[in-house]
DNA sequence: GCGAGATGTTAATGACCGCTAACATGGTCG
DNA sequence: CGACCATGTTAGCGGTCATTAACATCTCGC
């Protein structure tokens, strides 16, 4: 009984509105949800969420650096523990599939939601997430010396799309499957994308 | 000068209300657009809009039902121009491609914006998509026997994320080149997701 | 030249939303 | 015990939104 899944627990209540807020944003988008749904989702009633957050903006702001803050550590180990650029990419792979498998709809928000963060913390979520994509063209640049950095830019964000298309062909595969396929697609699509004269 | 492209024309309006829309939607979400910011988009102010549309929610719905359709028929056609299954599926990859390219608006909501659509219209939406996704997968069938329909299922919507994410990493790369990427990087990705036993 | 329909305008309405205010409660610690 | 702090509650405020009402203005077929 250590920690409340429902997050409805005397603490955690603010993990418990963050990962509510993210299923909700996901379906209905920041604009079609309300603070009192919010609230309500949680087991309190609307403004209560003041009390763990300045606003709804905040919380959304909260979530984002959250996600990319995870992505690129994670991003960053994963690098660091390998032992070759092809065994890189493998941990990349892996580690993106899980996320995405894992949270589908953090990953959702994530890359739909920026455009409502408040300035100040959007550069922060841009800065994150411009290391993490570049985590991923540094490795893919060792591998296929030769092809323009835009060029291997493009084809991880494309490879994003693919990954974090989970969400949207969610629960008709059984996850290890899917994380397979996932894998060996995204693997193709980067290679074929890095063969110079492709 | 026979049709007025910035949408002002006296004829048009209303599909340049459906364009406006559009772009606007994409940006920032069915529930982030105001009536008045779209009328505003076309040259007219506000309420005008009824005179074209029922309300909202019936224009979102008339926009993502002349999209279904298009991609409905287009991608029949490309089938039944084709005269084998790696021709098949080769036109149906370019043809989506010059379609996300062309039109990421239209890409971007058509993918985010259904939950928004009424009932009623938004069964049809569904079954045209539906009809989509089968047509690619039934020549990818044909390309590899063996293969279940729902990993099939799985891979063109995985692909559909790569070549849909195309808005995200817009204006990076040249049309051209992009578009090469993208049938590159689709074509690997969708048969080594359909190699057996991957 | 004139009724009619299509298309626009501004003003108003009712609902909802984010947020604040004012107040309650319950546990912690001096 | 009793002040304090964290965390709730409900009521209400100001603003925005989708939609409607009421009224103008063009364009045409007659």
């Amino acid at each position: 009984m250590a920690i409340d899944h429902v997050g409805a627990g005397r603490t955690g209540r603010r993990d418990a509105i963050l990962r509510a807020a993210a299923d909700l944003f996901a379906a209905r988008g920041f604009h079609g949800v309300s603070i009192e749904e919010l609230g309500r989702a949680v087991g309190t009633s609307g403004p209560a969420l003041y009390r763990h957050f300045p606003g709804k903006e905040a919380l959304l702001a909260a979530m984002l650096l959250d996600i990319s803050e995870r992505l690129a550590a994670d991003g960053a180990a994963h690098v660091a523990a390998a032992h070759s650029p092809e065994d890189a990419l493998d941990r990349l792979l892996r580690g993106h599939i899980a996320f995405a498998l894992g949270e589908p709809a953090l990953i959702t928000v994530h890359d739909r939601e920026l455009g409502n963060v408040p300035e100040p913390q959007r550069r922060r979520v841009r800065r994150l997430q411009r290391g993490y994509v570049e985590q991923w063209v540094d490795v893919l640049a060792r591998l296929r010396p030769g092809v323009s950095a835009e060029e291997l830019r493009a084809a991880v964000h494309a490879t994003f799309g693919l990954l974090n298309s989970t969400p949207h062909s969610a629960g008709r595969l059984p996850s290890g499957r899917m994380a397979d396929l996932l894998l060996a697609m995204g693997r193709a699509a980067l290679l074929a994308s890095a063969r110079p004269g492709g």
